[in-house]
DNA sequence: TGCACAGGTAAGAATGATTCTCCGCAAAGA
DNA sequence: TCTTTGCGGAGAATCATTCTTACCTGTGCA
């Protein structure tokens, strides 16, 4: 199955010192808060968010740092940005690989969203069809819509 | 065939205050003229470039005006924030209907790609598909590429 | 051990984008 | 026409992000 991911599989702080290492960034305690709360927080979170998490265990961190830091690892591939029309916000994933994004109408929450099948249908697409003039490189397909919590419908209701 | 809108096709006085009526809107002439610019240029503009351009025929257009004006053709409707990952800038679409995005990694350049091929493909996908706590709404491919500027081959080069 | 060095960090100033406030004016309705 | 309402302009205020500066830490090396 190929639904949502959820984040929150909390890494080992091994896991976090080698995605660094691999990184070629130097494993300092700041950056592996940042790290560890971008894979923990869910929905994709803001420079604020992170530093709101991060400065929860480690009071001194400073927001530009943060600011910083993330940056750095967008340009080192371990992070990207997220693309987003509401708030002017900059939002971020520690998710680097090809998926979606399911974004909430109503909270603003992204979701990622993984699914094989789909990319190759779009990939499928495209390739039949190729585009004048623009060469594709990558795909990120945004669902709007909005979360459903499991409402009790009339069949359940009756069950009860 | 349904490549790239060229939005361009200039858009006649009585179209721009049909569409400002249309949406509950007061036909004034920085409304018009902010429509008309949002139409007209490429790539989906910020405020600013709007600004820009409006300026260029009634140069007391202030840019608070600019964004007021642009917010409330959103909440009517007319115009939707397009979700972008670089740059902090806020992007305008002045198209409404489903589409699709394709977006040049060099220049931040966004162009429309609209396909109601491609629409079913996904739509199809999800309707079978189904997902779990989450009812989607609308589609937006992003379609993240360079632009490539018609290079000559090795054959055109011969023709020379 | 003692010494430069590279890179990181915190703090706060600076910048840039967007929103807000306030006031005069023009349009729509009675 | 008189009134009410909404719109637009100017600039202040706010919010997010980046930059600057100075300090600190760990590292390599004599």
């Amino acid at each position: 199955m190929h639904t949502p991911h959820s984040h929150h599989p909390v890494p080992t702080p091994e896991q976090l010192q080698q995605q660094l290492a691999d990184a070629g960034l130097r494993a300092t305690r700041q950056r592996l808060l940042i790290l560890e709360s971008l894979l923990v927080l869910p929905g994709h979170p803001t420079a604020e968010q992170v530093h709101q998490r991060v400065t929860g265990q480690l009071s001194s961190v400073s927001l530009g740092t943060v600011y910083k830091t993330l940056d750095s690892f967008v340009v080192a591939g371990l992070t990207r940005r997220v693309a987003s029309a509401e708030g002017s916000r900059r939002r971020y994933d520690a998710d680097c690989t090809e998926h979606h994004h399911l974004v909430c109408a109503d909270t603003q929450e992204i979701i990622d969203y993984c699914d094989p099948k789909l990319d190759e249908l779009i990939r499928g697409f495209f390739a039949d069809k190729g585009l004048p003039g623009f060469q594709p490189h990558s795909f990120s397909l945004h669902v709007t819509g909005s979360r459903v919590v499991d409402l009790p419908t009339a069949e359940s209701a009756q069950q009860a």
